[in-house]
DNA sequence: CGTTGATCATGC
DNA sequence: GCATGATCAACG
């Protein structure tokens, strides 16, 4: 098994490299591709996503559009317990805070970044040493009608909160399956904002997360049929 | 003990 | 500063 040179040319391609490093370690995928392995992720916390990036043949770097722009498709880690549970919360993108918000779910970032999605479960508790943790089997997924009008309710009622100047008051705990985080390097981070009356005012960059529930269910929903 | 809020690395 | 890739760790 060889690391790819190019981008995967359609589904099929992308889909038989994803399942070609089903089952394998992390371990055994970096030393195929000559990538050094961290003890752990306190420093390197996007360590597996760019090593399952190498694999599938996405284009290097971090680029502001999909990870397979030819084909439409977003690659996802995500890290799973023995049972086969997210561990973690999945970042989407960033949350506009300045809005003139004519902005609709049709035309969101939200909606465009989960259109179609190759989630690839990976184990992830921390007792099991990184080089061990292996690939669990990955998968294409477009949201169902139903998952859609959940992500579309949420995006619209947290929107809603930041057009009306409500961005300090929104919490984590807003959203059914999808919420509103700070994202940004460090809490000393500040962005533009409006507040309730219009003023500029200064916050923490936000951005929007699954929560592990939903991607749960995602994940339960595949592997039942 | 699960979740929220904070944080780490990197590129442009 | 924004965007990519996420996990860490304090707290309720």
């Amino acid at each position: 098994m060889q690391v790819p040179t190019s981008a995967p040319q359609d589904l099929a391609e992308l889909e038989s490299r994803a399942q070609a490093i089903a089952g394998f370690s992390l371990g055994e995928l970096a030393a195929l591709a000559s990538i050094a392995i961290p003890a752990d992720f306190k420093r390197h916390k996007g360590w597996t996503g760019q090593l399952i990036e190498t694999w599938l043949g996405a284009t290097a770097g971090s680029k502001p559009q999909q990870d397979f722009p030819e084909l439409g498709v977003e690659l996802k880690t995500l890290p799973i317990n023995q049972y086969g549970q997210p561990l973690e919360t999945t970042y989407v993108c960033y949350a506009p805070l300045k809005l003139p918000p004519l902005s609709s779910w049709e035309t969101s970032n939200v909606k465009n970044k989960l259109q179609c999605v190759l989630w690839v479960p990976v184990e992830g508790e921390r007792q099991i040493p990184v080089a061990e943790r292996r690939i669990a089997t990955p998968f294409l997924w477009q949201p169902s009608p139903a998952q859609e009008a959940m992500l579309k309710q949420d995006w619209e009622e947290l929107t809603e909160l930041i057009a009306l100047g409500q961005v300090e008051s929104v919490t984590a705990r807003h959203g059914e399956v999808m919420q509103l985080r700070p994202k940004a390097a460090s809490g000393q981070v500040l962005t533009d904002a409006l507040d309730a009356q219009g003023n500029r005012i200064q916050t923490r960059p936000r951005g929007f997360y699954l929560r592990k529930q939903f991607t749960g269910f995602i994940l339960e929903s595949h592997f039942a049929r």
